[in-house]
DNA sequence: ACTCCGTGAC
């Protein structure tokens, strides 16, 4: 306590005509000094004796002051001492309530505050306010739980309590983050009632970009910047990274504009997800310089730059950077070790994949996760060593979707090596798991085909066309200038004078001059242009692989000439890609950028939506 | 009086 603070409290004069006893003033004076060193309080120390003044005083009952001392608490993020108040409280009150769910909200504990939720409801005793509801949302969209989130919603509705720009932005959010962006989009279109602000104009805008809708993210980002207001840090960064998704460096530089505009190049989240555009965007120096500007680097920075090197297929230098971080005594977590991992998959480091895979519990206190081990399995097929991979993937235990991507990995690696047995076995598990089912069919029909099996292949193709399965066709795309050019699988109308197949001979000849011969991509090259027995899917998906690269030979023959040419591929980059790239480089002599868009392809159900792209 | 919403690496 405050010496001179009760040194200094002069006691009215013990009179029965003073509406308050001196007791009283002592009481409401304290109270009120107790609860500003509260508000203040930033020490776990204070607050703790504060708190014992506070029972000491005899407080423990007085519902304002125990709701001031669970807010000191849950901003330590002590939660467990916050709900033990909560819990020894009398009458708790909605704000008592409240604060303890949000509480659990900010420590990370969701399932926890709509666990606290539902017994205020069962409770009965106080009513949620528009508070509550949108700290329960919160909750509901950090758990990506649609289900519990429109029974909340309807809950809601039915109490008649108006909504505030507030709770309709949580909601709006809570639907974007549980995949539903229709829904997200009919909250969002009553708010014109109770008034949108930037929060709400930027839950949609995410909602858009976080479900591979980009081209919405950005028109509706082009509709708030005609209404005058000027957008902030969240705004840009979602902004930035629907620019990302799409691929359109075109459109992230404007981006990028913007946010210089607004002073906010210094911002982290910014500075961030303006590297990670420029890396999705084909542009690893921009990347690096945005980089090296960002003065306080964090885990996330060092990732993504790491993420960067591997998908630009320099390894070495990803790993280096890793080295750096953990030099530098930044904590990496299980994101950073997934980009060491593409890091080592992609540039065919897999001694040092498997090395990193190994000791980074021991060494970097991450546990390996199934999407770890998915990253190695694909490493090792990727490089031949297939039973390895499947022998590792037998002892994973995952779940349908990342099952998917586990199964997925080995069936390429199982059509790659041409092992009809791993194919089977993948596409298998994959079909029983309902997952990328389309493809899993296709692969092992051709499996089946291959291992000359007719009877077995004619039976699941009648058995796709039952299911209604229809193979979605492969396409690619470049960037020339600001336009955009599309490729679908297997459509070679465009080679209507045969240069890409001259192209590709002469690519050919330069990888073999180099020493390349019979490596994977220059073979592959040179198939593209020689299907000739190989049946109709089976060539789809020869062509699916090489798809970019004819783009390319396409772009250089027939299309305006530029300083760049920026190619988007549903490939990963092997170092042989590479240095493939880098011989067209030389022919064309041009600087000649790949990307990676894995992500923007690939979809929980298998499905592609290159074609919202035109 | 005290309690609420939106951003970056996978």
């Amino acid at each position: 306590m405050n010496k001179r603070f009760l040194q200094n409290v002069r006691f009215a004069p013990a009179s029965s005509s003073f509406p308050i006893s001196q007791n009283d003033f002592f009481h409401l004076k304290s109270k009120a000094f107790l609860v500003h060193k509260l508000s203040e309080s930033t020490h776990l120390f204070l607050t703790n004796s504060l708190k014992s003044s506070i029972l000491k005083l005899g407080f423990a009952s007085d519902t304002f002051t125990i709701n001031r001392l669970i807010n000191s608490y849950v901003k330590l993020r002590e939660t467990n001492t916050a709900r033990k108040l909560f819990d020894e409280m009398p009458e708790p009150n909605v704000v008592s309530w409240t604060s303890v769910i949000s509480g659990f909200n900010d420590t990370g504990q969701p399932q926890t505050a709509l666990s606290i939720f539902q017994q205020m409801h069962e409770d009965k005793s106080v009513a949620p306010n528009e508070f509550t509801y949108a700290s329960v949302f919160k909750a509901c969209s950090a758990l990506a739980e649609p289900r519990i989130g429109k029974s909340i919603h309807a809950r809601l509705e039915m109490s008649g309590r108006r909504s505030n720009t507030v709770v309709s932005s949580s909601l709006l959010d809570m639907y974007g983050k549980c995949n539903d962006v229709e829904t997200a989009r009919r909250v969002f279109d009553s708010m014109i009632g109770c008034g949108r602000n930037v929060v709400s104009w930027t839950s949609m805008i995410t909602a858009y970009a976080q479900n591979a809708r980009g081209h919405e993210a950005v028109q509706l980002f082009r509709s708030f910047n005609a209404t005058f207001e000027r957008p902030n840090q969240f705004m840009l960064a979602s902004v930035i990274s629907a620019c990302s998704s799409l691929g359109r460096l075109q459109w992230g530089r404007v981006a990028h504009g913007v946010v210089t505009h607004g002073g906010y190049e210094r911002n982290h989240v910014v500075a961030t997800s303006l590297l990670d555009m420029y890396a999705k965007c084909g542009s690893l120096s921009c990347a690096e310089k945005i980089f090296w500007r960002i003065c306080c680097h964090s885990v996330i920075s060092y990732t993504s730059m790491i993420m960067a090197k591997a998908k630009h297929g320099l390894g070495e230098e990803a790993l280096q950077l890793f080295e750096e971080m953990v030099a530098k005594r930044i904590k990496p977590n299980y994101v950073t070790l997934l980009g060491v991992l593409h890091a080592c998959s992609h540039s065919g480091l897999v001694t040092e994949g498997l090395g990193y895979l190994n000791s980074m519990a021991e060494k970097h206190g991450v546990v390996p996760d199934p999407r770890h081990y998915t990253c190695v399995v694909d490493m090792l097929g990727r490089f031949g060593r297939v039973d390895e991979a499947y022998a590792l993937a037998k002892t994973i235990e995952v779940g349908a979707e990342q099952g998917a991507l586990l199964w997925g990995a080995l069936l390429s690696a199982g059509r790659l090596h041409g092992r009809v047995d791993i194919v089977g076995e993948a596409s298998k598990r994959l079909i029983q798991s309902n997952q990328q089912v389309t493809s899993a069919y296709v692969a092992l029909s051709n499996a089946y085909a291959l291992a000359g099996g007719w009877e077995d292949s004619e039976s699941l193709r009648l058995e796709m066309k039952r299911g209604g399965n229809v193979k979605e066709r492969a396409c690619s795309w470049i960037e020339i200038k600001d336009s955009v050019y599309a490729f679908h699988a297997g459509d070679l109308s465009c080679d209507e004078s045969g240069e890409i197949v001259r192209f590709m001979k002469e690519l050919e000849k330069r990888m073999k001059e180099r020493g390349h011969r019979g490596g994977s991509s220059s073979s592959m090259i040179i198939s593209s242009s020689v299907f000739v027995d190989v049946d109709e899917e089976a060539k789809e998906e020869i062509v699916s692989l090489h798809c970019e690269r004819l783009a390319l030979a396409f772009g250089l023959i027939h299309l305006p000439s530029g300083p760049t040419i920026r190619i988007m591929n549903n490939l990963r980059m092997c170092r042989d890609c590479h240095e493939a790239f880098k011989v067209i480089s030389e022919i064309v002599e041009r600087e000649i950028v790949v990307r990676d868009v894995n992500r923007f392809h690939c979809f929980k159900d298998g499905s592609c939506t290159c074609r919202d792209f035109w």
